[in-house]
DNA sequence: TCCGTCTATGCAAACGTTTGCATAGATGGC
DNA sequence: GCCATCTATGCAAACGTTTGCATAGACGGA
């Protein structure tokens, strides 16, 4: 049976009022100790729990946020969501997970169900929620490589991150440096695509992609089997992310390439899987923890007060050298 | 600025009724199409979203489900997330997640915010939310290794698989087969455990801890470290989880030690991150699909009929053997 | 013409909270 | 002993929906 605050006030013969100021904390210095004891304990004994749609209708507030992703396999979308979960659960907020990526329909977003949003790498999903909820717009914290101009930014300097890393393949003396990519990543705009792009350039040597049909690690696989089958082996990869790496460099192994003496490898996100390898995997290490803190911060500044300026932060990733693209000289 | 139902109504010449019958798709056949039509269109135009917090108060349902876990950090937690939320919005219900290990507090659970509740390996949890929801309780699925008597519960029969692993280690020639556990799952009562015992007495064989303080991967390989230079090497270990035998098989590797050639492993879960090192990990791999599809149908008839007779399922995991445990003669 | 039935809509209560305003009683200064 | 102030509480409206019941009009049959 439901219990309500009308019950307990029954109970204790108070008027819903003071058990909802009781209870809610809000009246803190109006209520007597005595009456206060006496509603926690009758609200304790009856097993009373508030219904947060009733609040919610009239605060205003669900003490809810929604995180956004474009994809939920690996090892790194946990840690995000692990750390997501713990940051906002400190706050007060409970955290709903979305996959936004490939669904089709638009993103019904029912009013008063979140009281913000953070996505993390799905700009499409986040635009087109800013459209619909035009006037008066829900507040949101954008996360992650790509990002809008208008809503509040949290992310990460992947072009320095990647030209350091090529920059560093290209001084442990690698010529010929691919770049393998996913096919939707590896147009100009991507900011590893321009480094590398830039890097390779100034250092006069020729650009090579290894194209990947998706992320996976048995597309990346496939990708630099077949490359190196049709063009031969390049000496250092750099690889749009980890879970690439590890395809690629089990691709390269199963083909008898040794790494890094043939083959210099690079990653790029920093998941604790590449560190466990027989090789431990060089890579490009997001700073996680800082970006899911500062993303909690804009969002709650940002409900805090609707029309405070903008709110960004890129931070620096750094480059894990570890055995993969180490050559012995 | 918030429209609601009023709003639309005003503006469409009609009763707040009318609208509420046509958005909720409650009225199906009352409703004429013309005002049918205009309505839509007048939603449509003003950017309409229903407050979910309204409506439930007056439905009693939220179209959510909350995902309890004991932790969130490997990809096999990603993938449960995955499955669940994937699982879930095709039914029309939206996924809140709560990490609920390692919180002091009580989980504070607001009557009015989920429909039901999926724990995944948190018993714990699930048992104090149920005494504290005594009256008209929360339904709730029981997900994992370890279950309670009085819940539906979806899981997995580990002892079966567990034996067949150690069977099958014992099968490729071992005569030294090692159980490499955390401190806590350590004891009689674990499914794993016990099948491991069971096997190696029936075999004649002598029973082997490695003990690691916890489930993470740097414990595992200090553990197995430790342990083999003060026992010397078994010649197989059967590790609790995949993320366990990760950081076995790194710190095998480190000491010299060849696998699966000196030792065998095997390993438990079925995380994609096993196949892709230099020697593929032997595994028992937890039909994560058909659990989580379970769990969701079992969750749904329970909301449904709230006394439905105690639903629970139990299914059988797959020894994968690859190269890790595969000696040559 | 009247009555019964059906269709489309409106009215108003209910859901469980919070909160601005009112007020009864206690306290204290003069 | 009177007025001002303060403390603790109650009253009632409001939040945005849904929904049982009532009803107005249309229609058809007798």
């Amino acid at each position: 049976m439901k219990v309500t605050i009308k019950q307990i006030a029954e109970c204790v013969g108070v008027s819903p009022s003071t058990v909802s100021r009781v209870l809610s904390g809000r009246g803190e210095r109006l209520i007597s100790e005595q009456t206060r004891q006496r509603v926690l304990r009758a609200a304790e004994e009856l097993g009373y729990q508030p219904h947060l749609g009733a609040r919610s209708l009239v605060t205003g507030r669900t003490c809810t946020v929604a995180l956004w992703m474009s994809q939920l396999f690996t090892a790194f979308h946990a840690r995000i969501v692990h750390l997501m979960e713990t940051t906002l659960w400190r706050s007060g907020y409970e955290l709903l997970i979305r996959q936004v990526g490939h669904q089709t329909e638009p993103p019904r977003h029912g009013r008063g169900r979140v009281d913000g949003i953070i996505g993390f790498e799905c700009v499409g999903a986040l635009r087109s929620v800013r459209k619909i909820s035009h006037r008066r717009p829900v507040p949101v914290v954008s996360m992650g490589a790509y990002y809008l101009t208008d809503v509040d930014y949290v992310g990460v300097d992947l072009y320095t991150g990647t030209a350091q890393a090529v920059q560093h393949l290209i001084e442990q003396g690698c010529r010929r440096v691919a770049y393998l990519v996913n096919a939707e990543s590896r147009h100009p705009g991507d900011a590893r695509r321009d480094a590398y792009d830039a890097v390779v350039e100034v250092a006069g040597l020729p650009k090579e992609y290894i194209v990947s049909v998706d992320q996976s690690r048995s597309a990346a696989m496939a990708a630099v089997a077949a490359h190196v089958e049709q063009f031969g082996l390049p000496d250092g990869i750099f690889c749009h992310n980890d879970e690439m790496a590890l395809g690629a460099y089990r691709g390269l192994r199963l083909l008898g390439v040794r790494v890094p003496e043939e083959v210099a490898l690079v990653g790029c996100d920093g998941i604790e899987d590449t560190e466990y390898l027989e090789v431990p995997l060089s890579t490009v290490r997001q700073p996680l923890e800082e970006m899911c803190r500062l993303a909690c911060e804009f969002l709650q500044r940002r409900m805090a007060q609707p029309d405070a300026p903008l709110q960004s932060a890129v931070l620096l990733p750094q480059l894990m050298v570890r055995e993969s693209s180490l050559r012995r000289r």
